[in-house]
DNA sequence: GTTTTTCGTTACTGCACAGTCAACAACGCT
DNA sequence: AGCGTTGTTGACTGTGCAGTAACGAAAAAC
């Protein structure tokens, strides 16, 4: 028969998602998908169709290779992990740096375009929705657990609008002491939520 | 002499700022200017030099007369202060939906371009440095007067970064229902930092 | 070795855009 | 009236871009 494809599609994807993850996607030019891909020109719009199409399959496997890779250590984990993922977050800000100042992906998108383009507000729904229901659920266990005595979608929301908060201060270029003062106040934040050494436990 | 200026620049730096906040930068032509201004092509490059520097001159135009003009009203306002400017927050989403979906251009700028322009990066330091100032003194004044007993520096990161994940989640295209639930976390959220109802006042 | 598809290369088309320029009209001052 | 400046209009340049097409080379299957 013939020549099989030489390349992997989803490697490509993974090198576009990078690629427009570190400038956006107006500036990002078909020659640079080119040298991030090490693609041609015609083997991208062969594979992707074009250069919309192309990011929102960066988005999706961005969803679903990065953000649920990190939301699954979130899920059904507890305080603790909920704590953990902010701590985490400020390691990754002071370890990489300039990784970190890329933000979110999904977040930088739907600014750039999102009332433009519903495939991307689209997409930026199934966000909201995949970070939201790993806290609530790690929230939701440490509710049973009796470890916090708060409204468990009330605290969910609290830590979702905190993240988006830490997301744009951090993709607006602020100083690492101001990225780590927030997350030390975000961090702390959580942890108050703990009551379980506190004076009226719920029941038992 | 010679004929005088027909056109105020502050009001043509005004029509260019809504132009910017409404389609981003670069999905704004100067086309798009030409028209949201009434100025013909070649008064807006005399006057402003380049496109660039429209965008610059528009976001000073917009700290200088929406965000200082909005968080003059939380300066040393007192708790009540923070939890109007949440209640007017979600007043505007749910009274003027599609302006409030236009986010903050700052916010917005930033994301598209923060990274790539120090000019714009520097003005996101003055806007993250207005918004946590007017939060500051007011929960500074709710202390002083025995309303709040947490620490004043916490929850004025923590107003900020809720404000921050409100306008993300604005500008993605949310719908009204979520828009809502998250402002009433907000200012409940807030208003849970009053403590003069409490058992233990700290001092008198 | 022939076939068939994939691949890189390269050049090309067409378009939208930022920024400039030149000619002419409107206006205020003296 | 006449001068000097500001304005509009419209055409123009050059550039960078998305997307397409054509060519020859590689590489598997038979």
């Amino acid at each position: 028969m013939a020549r099989p494809r030489q390349f992997d599609t989803t490697i490509a994807i993974g090198d576009i998602c990078e690629q427009f993850w570190t400038d956006g996607y107006e500036a990002t030019s078909i020659a640079d998908l080119e040298s991030a891909t090490g693609l041609a020109r015609a083997r991208l719009y062969a594979a992707f169709g074009s250069k919309r199409e192309m990011l929102h399959r960066a988005v999706d496997f961005y969803l679903e290779d990065k953000i649920d890779q990190i939301f699954r250590r979130v899920d059904d984990s507890g305080l603790a992990g909920v704590v953990d993922f902010f701590k985490k977050f400020a390691w990754i800000n002071n370890e990489m740096p300039e990784r970190a100042a890329m933000g979110c992906l999904v977040v930088n998108s739907v600014i750039e375009l999102g009332n433009s383009d519903p495939e991307i507000a689209a997409r930026a729904e199934r966000y909201r929705n995949r970070v939201r229901g790993a806290f609530r659920s790690a929230l939701q266990k440490a509710s049973e657990d009796g470890v916090i005595a708060g409204d468990v979608d009330s605290l969910t929301e609290l830590a979702y609008m905190m993240l988006m908060g830490l997301y744009v201060t951090v993709k607006g270029g602020a100083p690492l002491a101001e990225i780590n003062l927030l997350c030390d106040i975000a961090i702390k934040e959580v942890e108050s939520w703990d009551t379980s050494h506190e004076p009226n436990p719920s029941m038992n």
